[in-house]
DNA sequence: CGGTATCCTTCCTGATACTG
DNA sequence: CAGTATCAGGAAGGATACCG
């Protein structure tokens, strides 16, 4: 069994992933298929996208839903115990907002809308 | 210059490094010597600490403090700046708690007292 | 459309030695 | 004490091709 020495730790193994965050962010919004998620994050790849969901599927904080047709189609969305970082996802944005005005960036950033 | 998607990016690039978050959490309870944090985090290598201790410096979320003294003592310190995350890093702990206990695993957990 | 498998690169670790 | 340097090995992440 895994050891910690700060309970933060506990937290970073579920959220820590490279993507798992801004996934999170983008499922906070609602629920979203593969290809949605993939075209939100267009320098992931499918490989890592299909990872961190798995691993944030098996830490209980999103759901996977397949409807059983042809071409496939599978959903993603927060489970209620996901939903209780949303306090802390909401926080993380802002706080990338106020970084990206302080260091008057705001070119740096280019929103693909939904 | 860098482009974002979201910017929830942005917060990552600052913070998203594999052990800034616990170095942070460390930092927020009061100034820490070199030895003090190697000691808080065993498991970390001298490398990673000055490398990551290095790149919240230079994004304003640490201060560096030397005394010119021998043997050397170096101070680390969060700066107004860095305490803007102290409510994100709060919160991180709190779920990492909360997760720790609804999976039963408080043994998880090793404190190392200050 | 969603996911796998393979190969490859980059990042991280561990151990050790060395400097001011 | 704090930091740098080196090198071997492992883990994490990326690029590409392929499958049902």
């Amino acid at each position: 069994m895994k050891q910690y020495h700060i309970p933060v730790e506990a937290t970073l193994d579920v959220i820590g992933g490279k993507w798992k965050v801004v996934i999170l962010c983008h499922l906070k919004k609602g629920t979203k298929r593969t290809s949605e998620l993939k075209r939100l994050m267009p320098n992931i790849t499918q490989k890592m996208l299909t990872q961190q969901l798995r691993e944030l599927e098996d830490d209980g904080i999103i759901q996977r839903k397949v409807y059983n047709q042809v071409p496939p189609k599978v959903e993603y969305s927060l489970t209620d115990y996901g939903s209780s970082l949303n306090t802390i996802l909401d926080d993380l944005c802002t706080w990338g907002e106020c970084h990206l005005e302080k260091n008057n960036s705001t070119s740096m950033l280019i929103t693909i809308e939904d």
